[in-house]
DNA sequence: TGCCAAAACAGGAATCGTTATTAGTTGAAC
DNA sequence: GTTCAACTAATAACGATTCCTGTTTTGGCA
């Protein structure tokens, strides 16, 4: 067994959730997703091999998953939210015209938080990049 | 005539578009409102002098304002789009419990474009931190 | 000033991603 | 095997936003 699958299985025990077919088949679709696939994308692919899912058991074990900590959520807006097995915090720009998303490599985003938080009265509890573009496919 | 005046007047002149009493309206909302207010919130303020005005109405506006460069707008996840009459680059910080939003002053995020561009083959359009936490009100 | 075409508007229906509800199913503990 | 809580499928509901249709307003021009 893998370092992340004995992760993920730990991640289950100690949250008292169970690590369900479903869900099970969410970290699958994931994992197989050349990407970071949105909920009906994870949806399409689940229901490949078990066509009885319901696009609703899809969001809730989402949801179950980023809770625990297996998985990372990206908002980006007039686009559905984005789902990424990676929980090491990185970077993700989108490509405006096709929806695409890649990874933005060798940034340090460690110290954002902690760079904000002099500046602010508020306990920062989030911070994020969103950044958008245009891919070099849609470039043409 | 204040010179953000005038600079709103030359926007609308050289877009094409006209600037009604409906997004002069929303624009006084802005102006008078304490923070980043929703479109709902915006829509309030204006039905107060303007009872006939609609939502719908009020979202055309301020799609207007923003696509000439009058407003921004910024998006954090489970919350409503906020709207602000500052275009000078900056970085807000959203209350996750009461959804308050105030700027962290003094964060330098004019190379945030710069920094990221050399990591990614795609053209970067856009890029912004979306940051939340919990306010000294909430703190209790 | 009065007319006309284009732009903008009001009102309400429609859309879309997501969440809630509910009844039924599963599976682990005894 | 029985029991009970957790989970699931199906579908209804939701909230933010956009779209649509008929009406009103606006700016250009005689």
């Amino acid at each position: 067994m893998s370092r992340v699958e004995q992760d993920i299985r730990d991640k289950f025990r100690r949250s008292g959730y169970t690590l369900t077919s479903q869900r099970r088949a969410v970290l699958d679709a994931l994992r197989d997703s050349d990407g970071h696939p949105s909920a009906e994308e994870i949806y399409l692919a689940v229901k490949k091999k078990n066509p009885r899912v319901a696009l609703g058991t899809v969001y809730q074990a989402l949801s179950v998953l980023e809770e625990i900590g297996v998985i990372d959520t990206k908002h980006w807006s007039d686009s559905p939210t984005r789902y990424d097995l990676n929980t090491e915090p990185h970077c993700d720009i989108r490509c405006v015209r096709c929806g695409r998303v890649d990874e933005i490599p060798d940034v340090d985003l460690g110290d954002l938080h902690s760079r904000l938080q002099p500046n602010t009265p508020y306990e920062i509890t989030e911070a994020a990049l969103v950044v958008e573009g245009i891919c070099p496919a849609c470039r043409t």
